[in-house]
DNA sequence: AACTATTTATAAGA
DNA sequence: TTCTTATAAATAGTT
């Protein structure tokens, strides 16, 4: 009988999770089955056990047509491929060469899934060669994501700063005034820009030349980060 | 309140269909994201609304990605790009097609990679730096194992070359003993070494230089791939 | 959107 | 695995 509330956690029981895992999956179906008869829906369910093994549902033709009309109603996607490969070349040999980059990722695709890190022992060099370009593709991408966060943390440094330079001369201003009060009382006025911060090399550099991302992709790198990009 | 057993069949009132076609998709993305969770399984959902508007859930990675997934698993490994695109029709269309797929491919492999550090959209630095780190690991994996090949390939030409050089000795051998019985039984003796085969710079430069993998490593990469590290 | 009477799903035990 | 059953969760109709 049910205990208290389900914990939202991975079963830790094997057989637990195994036995959770066929009801709660006919209990899924099931559900999508009613949706799609009460509300004229359409629904398609994939679910990958964890030792992969697929069980599907399509409330309609066939999970094929329901991944088509996916792909229809979903038409993001697009092709940053063809933005590297304008030159449109000899057709057949550009939907040859197209079909051979196709297998090789499918072929790696497959062995990430099956296997981990140590997939490659069947691909010949051309392949290998193909993976290799693709992989330093994807750390292109990486390395425009490490680019925009460190954008990010520039631009709220400097708006920071930019408060804090605010705060400054508000202060600096009062204990000016309260000098000269004292000092009209007294004997002597303390020269204006005692409190002013030094100006720092690495803020006057950012408003100098307020960079984009591919400029500090190509500008930033340098032992002074520690890191190489 | 909920008056008797629901009748499986199509909601009539249109406004009763709508609330219910929206309570229970959002019951039903819930089953699932608990199934994924409890059960450590991954599900994608697409739900097509009577009008056409698309709602989807993806437990782990993107649909794409799952979508391909399912594609490798219900077919079988089959290369159905190949073999399903026999007849070549317009070229125009087939590139910008199999452009399409390799963005999906990419991105499925993408985000395998992803969930070996953290299974979310948004990384950060670190993560990143981690991921990043991973991808030169696989590139130096690679780049091995094109060394491991290439050197095989070039043990393979050493030997076939000390077989054709003890090959061409023995035939030189057996035309200089001719000769030396033809000039015997005439006039003059043909220098030695005619048939020498002249020595090739590969075969001296691999003879003087044995290549470790480590060593071609470092040598045998350039320009050709692109992408510098 | 919030409520609640019921139905439905399901966790654990047998 | 399947059945049972106590309990949690979902939800139909209402406000």
């Amino acid at each position: 009988m049910v205990r208290g509330k389900v914990q939202l956690k991975l079963i830790e029981n094997p057989v637990h999770r195994q036995v959770t895992f066929c009801k709660r999956r006919a209990g899924l179906l099931k559900k999508a089955r009613e949706l799609s008869v009460l509300c004229d829906a359409d629904v398609g369910i994939m679910v990958f056990s964890a030792h992969g093994k697929l069980y599907e549902l399509a409330t309609k033709g066939t999970m094929e047509g329901l991944i088509e009309r996916y792909k229809m109603t979903s038409k993001e996607a697009q092709n940053y491929v063809s933005a590297a490969m304008d030159p449109p070349q000899d057709s057949e040999q550009e939907i040859s060469r197209l079909k051979e980059e196709i297998n090789v990722l499918q072929k790696s695709l497959r062995h990430m899934f099956g296997e981990g890190c140590s997939g490659h022992e069947q691909m010949n060099l051309d392949e290998l060669y193909i993976l290799e370009r693709h992989f330093g593709i994807w750390i292109d991408h990486i390395r425009t994501k490490k680019m925009q966060i460190m954008f990010q943390e520039i631009e709220s440094l400097k708006s920071k700063e930019g408060m804090l330079k605010a705060t400054n001369e508000f202060l600096q201003e009062k204990i000016v005034e309260e000098q000269g009060a004292y000092d009209a009382a007294s004997v002597m006025v303390q020269p204006k820009g005692h409190f002013e911060m030094p100006p720092t090399a690495v803020a006057d550099h950012i408003n100098a030349y307020p960079l984009t991302v591919q400029d500090q992709l190509n500008n930033f790198e340098g032992p002074e980060t520690g890191f190489s990009f």
